[in-house]
Parts: structure tokens; C-alpha cells; sequence
DNA sequence: AATGAATGAGTATTCATTCAT
DNA sequence: CATGAATGAATACTCATTCAT
């Protein structure tokens, strides 16, 4: 098929390419601005980084907190994607405790984002908590097998093992915590999930 | 001394005494409205709340920034002094872990103090700084003594233990985790913090 | 004729028939919706209920100024054609008055058209001014036939019988007065138009 | 009183003068512009014609609606007041003439407060309705003495009178009728009010 | 000829901060 | 020292109009 062809198959499609790019773009610079200035970064910031005009910005998403909801689905649903892959890994306990510490090394670039992972649960009217919610239901999975396992103990739950995750998640993202203090955390939560080898004084 | 500088002498220091009050009650009004309205909340709002003019804000703190500074100093002051008043407390361990819960129950009502926690550690520029790592130290000094007395785990080193206590609080702020499932994620954290009473590998 | 020849003309005549089906019901479509929403009203509203691109719309007429003017036009020239058609009908008086409550009664539904009707006279560029002073004449014509037949009193000119005609044009729609408030208005304005029967001080 | 006298009256005084002074400044500007240029014309340029910045505007008004409102009220309320001015006059007939004639010539220079005249009796919602109101009672206290006293035919009632006093008071404004057109227009609604001197085909 | 994505100027409104009293 | 009116820069969002397909 010559260029003219797809020419003729009419009027839009170019054009549909170059607004999918546009609105790729704009949710790629929204990720990194809303990340890095986190509540504040104006719309215009946004748009002038993306190269388009505002007004474009307010054509692909038609508010600001539409644009926020929007890099927050994405972002949750290419999480949940990693967490699911997760789930076919031979050794569940790697898998539970790697995408911990992928997440919260993840959310170290991405405050803001990081800043709504629990905001967005809230926000029970749509799309965003769905995503949300989808994320949790993978992270739940991912926990169960590593206890069926026996990687980690049988008494904690989804809600405070999500809580603490989210927890060093936001604050690896907000402290700018060096790697190694990051990994020397980690290390203590991890610890309190494992299960109690021994449990002397309970003997 | 003539009447005008009775007038000037003793009106002084009745001015001095209201400021007091004025500059109090503004602390007071905007620790309350900047934890609950967290990032928002204008600085007009707290001039209407405390009873005072806008103006009289800004002549005892020139800036939002330098208003919102001073009530973490306070906040950082005052949760110091609770960490040192613990520290001639009979048991080490419980000095430790009590305030560690103490503080991330009392972060849970003051969201936009909590942000701040480790941004003031950033400000580098003074004051809020001074006050943020009064506290540190304070903790440091309750994880040392809970150390040697063996209620902590000796390899384990300030930095991650402040991280965890910072991500803990901020997120029960923000979360609005029930004190139950804050109780439990605590668990885990004090779990991992607790030394290992066998190695079963290193036995 | 050479095959792209008559590609040209073919489809050139196909194109024009959709065109001017296309410009009819964006016509249709605009005189709805500026007579309902009045002034606002965006352009692509327009395009949108007409089932066309808003790119359509700028095609068919080249502003939006240029579109209401269209509009205005098209409605001149009907309300003139209706006019003139009286004209020829019997009574000249029935037919005078009639128009004149039917203008009003008509206009109650097209608010920002009725707006328009006045405005239109101070745009002297063109097409809109002629087409209004198209109907003004034909209105001249009904009062003069009107005023020789003795239904309406000799006095009384065109300028003011046609601004009262806008006036309760407009007021009908703007007001929304309700049928009866409404006859009972012109009652009044037939009544200062009827010829004096009987001139007590004249007599 | 001295200056000083006044100064130590206690810091707002003189300010609150100046803020009158703006507030004043800022409905004529508004009564002049909006009148003008009718439902456009932005609050920056009232804020500028009036010699004030734009947040001035708005901490007066806190809404475009609001300063519409404003001004629309402080002139129902004029009118109002020149209306019961009249009540007293001694001759009903001339009260009543006049101030309709009153109401149309002023309204010529203030298009869309014009426009608001009956818009306003829709909002319900308040001040303006209430102000709209007042006028038009006063306008029925008017009309009733004129019929009392002969001047006006007993079977016209105030909305129907009402209606077309607002017809000519928009139109007299939006065509910007001159004043010859004008007055004859009135004849011709005055004549239809006028008593009927005698009913020659009723006879 | 038709499409719809892109554009940027324009609008109402908010807020931290300054001044005159 | 307290006040509150004034300020203008900033922000989210809209709309008529243009351009590439």
C-alpha cells in the first residue's frame, strides 16, 4: 500500500496517529512533572514541556484532576501488569519480597505518584480506584503464595503489609533516602514478615 | 519620666504581651489548618481563624514559608522534649517502642506536619532543620539505649530506623488507616526490629 | 471528457448536494441553538448537533459573525416573503395587524434572532442590513395599504411602528410573558395605532 | 475635628473611606461598561477603567454576578425611589406619563441593564429580584392613582403596562432610536393607554 | 469537500504579600 | 503593633479559528 492510500482511507487516521503520540507525550511529561513538582506543576508546565499548546493538554484529558487520574491508572496498571507477571515465578517468596522492593525503589522517582497510591483508594468514583484496587488485589495474590509458601508468616494481612508498603514506598520518594539506607529498611520490614524460626521465649 | 514614655514603657509591653498571644494563637489556628487542609489552606484562613488581621501574619512571620516553618519547629521541639523525657524512663525497650507508636499515633492528625517531617531535614536553612535533627538525635538516643539494653537489634543503625518511623507516620496520616490495621503494620516493624532470639542458621 | 473529468464534475456535483445539505442543516441547527441560548452558544455546539466537523462549519461560513448572519438572512427574507404575501390579501388592516402579531408571537421563540433584529440595521456591510431592510419595506408596504384603508390613523410613520414591532418582538421572547400578558399588550399598541374615532378637543 | 482626630479614630477609618470611594467607582465604571458592551466586557476592564487592580474588584464583588447584581440593584432602587418621588405629584396622569417616558429615555444609555430589567425578575434568588420588584410596585402604585384619576383606561392591568414599558426602555437602548422616533413611538403606547374618549362603533 | 486535532489569546478567580492609617 | 484594603502574578479552563490529511 503507497502513502497515498493510506491517504485515502480518509482524513483522520495520520492525524489519529499524531494525537495518540500527543497524548503518550503529555502523559509521559505529566508522570515526571506531577512526580517531581508533585501537588503543585501548573497544566502550562505540562503542556509547554510536552510541546503542544494547553489547549491541547484540555483536549486529550478535560481537567486537571483528569490528567492526574489518568497518569495514576497507567502507572497502577503497568504495576499490577509486573505484579501478575510476578505471580508464574518459580520461587514465590523472591517474588513477593522483589516487587516490594520494586515498588518502593520505583516510587522513589515518582513522589506525587507515590503520594496518591493511597489517595486514590479514596477516590471510590472510578477508574483510579479501580486501577488502585486492581494493583492491591495483584499485591494480595503475590502475599498469599509467599505464605502458602512459607516465605512469609501466616498472621499478617493484606491491609497492613499494603499500608507498609505504601508507606516506604512515599517516603523512599519524598526522603530521597540514599539506596543503601533504603535496602537496610527494607531489610527490617522484611524481617518482620518473615516467619519466626524459633520462637524461644514462647517455648 | 514624662506620661508619654509611662504611655510608651508600659504600652509596649502590654503590645508585647497581646503579640505574644496573637503570635501564639496564629501558631496554634495554623497547626490545626495546615494538618487537616494539608497542602491548601490559605494563609488569610488562618488569620481569620486566630481572631486576627492578615497583616498581623505577616508582621510575625514575613512569609507563608516561614509561618509554616515555625509551627514545625514547635511540633519538632515539643516531640523531642517527649523523646528526652523518656529517656530516664526505667525500661529502655519500652521507651523506644512506646514512642515510636506515641509519635505515629499523633502524625495521624496532622497530615501536612507529617509531609513535612523530612522536607524540613532538607531545608537545610536553618532553624527547621536545627529542630528536625533535635529530634533525630533524641530518637537516636532512645534507639541506643533500647540497643544496649537488647530490645533492638544491634545491626541495625539510626537512618533506616528514622525512615521507617517517618513512612509509618506520614502514611497513617494520609492513609487514615484504622488503629487496628496500624497496630498491626507496627507489629511487623517492631517484629523486624526485634532481636533474633535464635539463628537458627547460626546456631 | 476525460475520466477524471468526469470524476470532477460527478462528484463535484454529488459534493455539492451534500454541501448544500450540510449548509442547510448547520443553518437549521444555528438558528435553534443562538435563538435558545442566546449569546453564547459555541461554534462547535453548532457543528456538533448539525452531525458535521466543526471544520465543516468554518468551511460553509468563514466566521462565526458570518454564520449568524446567515442566519439573520435567512429569517429576514422568510418574515419578508410572509409580509408580502399579505400583501394581497383582502383587508389590508387584518393583514397589518396579523403580521404584527405574528412577528411577535414568532419571535417569542427565537430569543437571540429577535436580539438581532435591530442590530442587524447597524450592520450597513452588507448582506444582513439589506436583508433587514428588505423586511422593513415589506412591513412600509402592509402599514401604508393599512393606513389608506383607514385601519390605522394617518399620523403615524414608519420609524416608530417598527420599533415597537422590535420591541415587542424582543420583549416576547426575552420576557417569556405568557400568552395573555402578551395579547393584552398589543391590545394597548393596536389601540394607539387605531385611528381616533372621535377627536373630543378636535370636534 | 482635626485630621489627626480623625487618623486616631482608629486605623480603617480613612481606608474605609478610600475602599467606599472604590467601591462606588468600580459599580459606575460597571454600570457604564456592562452597559456598553452589554453581557461582555471583562471584569479586567472594569477593574482598569475604575483605576484599581483586578483583585480589588473581586474583594468587593466576589463574583462577575455579584457585581452585576450590584449594579443592577442600586439602579432598580434609583429608579424606584424617583417612581415614589412622583407618588406625590399633584397631577397622576403626568407622574405616570412621565416616568415611563423617564425609564425609557435613561434606559437608551445602558443597554444591558436594560436587558436585565425582566432578566432579573427571574432570579428569584435575591437581592436583584427583590430590588426588580420594588420597581415594579412602585411603577403599579403609579398606574393605579392615573387610572383613579382618569388618565389611563381602567381595563389595562400593571403586566401587561409593565411589559411594554420594559419593550421600549430595551429597544429605545439597543437601537439607539433617536430621540424624535422615540417620542412618537411613545405617542402611539401612550394614545393606547389613554381612556377612550368615546366609543363611536360601540354607540 | 470534510474532518478533527491543534492552537493561543482571553476569562474569572485566588493568593501571598505590601501599604497607609 | 494591628488592621484590612489593594495589588498583580498565576491558574484552570474555553473558544473561535487554522491546518494537515
Amino acid at each position: 500500500m503507497s502513502t497515498s492510500d493510506r491517504r485515502q482511507t480518509g482524513g483522520g487516521r495520520a492525524r489519529r496517529v499524531d494525537a495518540e503520540a500527543n497524548r503518550s507525550r503529555i502523559l509521559d511529561v505529566a508522570e515526571q512533572v506531577f512526580g517531581a513538582g508533585g501537588e503543585s506543576a501548573s497544566t502550562e508546565e505540562v503542556a509547554r514541556l510536552a510541546g503542544v499548546g494547553i489547549a491541547t493538554v484540555f483536549r486529550h484529558f478535560p481537567t486537571k484532576a483528569a490528567l492526574l487520574r489518568a497518569v495514576l491508572v497507567r502507572r497502577f496498571d503497568r504495576l499490577r501488569e509486573q505484579a501478575e507477571a510476578l505471580l508464574d515465578t518459580a520461587d514465590p517468596g523472591t517474588a513477593f519480597f522483589d516487587f516490594f522492593r520494586h515498588l518502593v525503589a520505583d516510587a522513589a522517582t515518582k513522589i506525587a505518584i507515590g503520594e496518591a497510591l493511597l489517595d486514590a483508594g479514596g477516590d471510590s468514583d472510578g477508574e483510579a480506584a479501580e486501577a488502585s484496587n486492581g494493583l492491591r488485589r495483584a499485591v494480595g495474590a503475590l502475599l498469599r503464595r509467599a505464605q502458602q509458601a512459607g516465605a512469609v508468616r501466616d498472621d499478617v494481612e493484606l491491609p497492613e503489609v499494603y499500608a507498609l508498603l505504601v508507606a516506604t514506598s512515599r517516603t523512599a520518594a519524598h526522603a530521597g533516602l540514599d539506596e543503601e539506607v533504603r535496602a537496610r529498611a527494607l531489610t527490617i520490614v522484611f524481617d518482620g514478615l518473615a516467619p519466626h524460626r524459633h520462637q524461644p521465649g514462647a517455648g
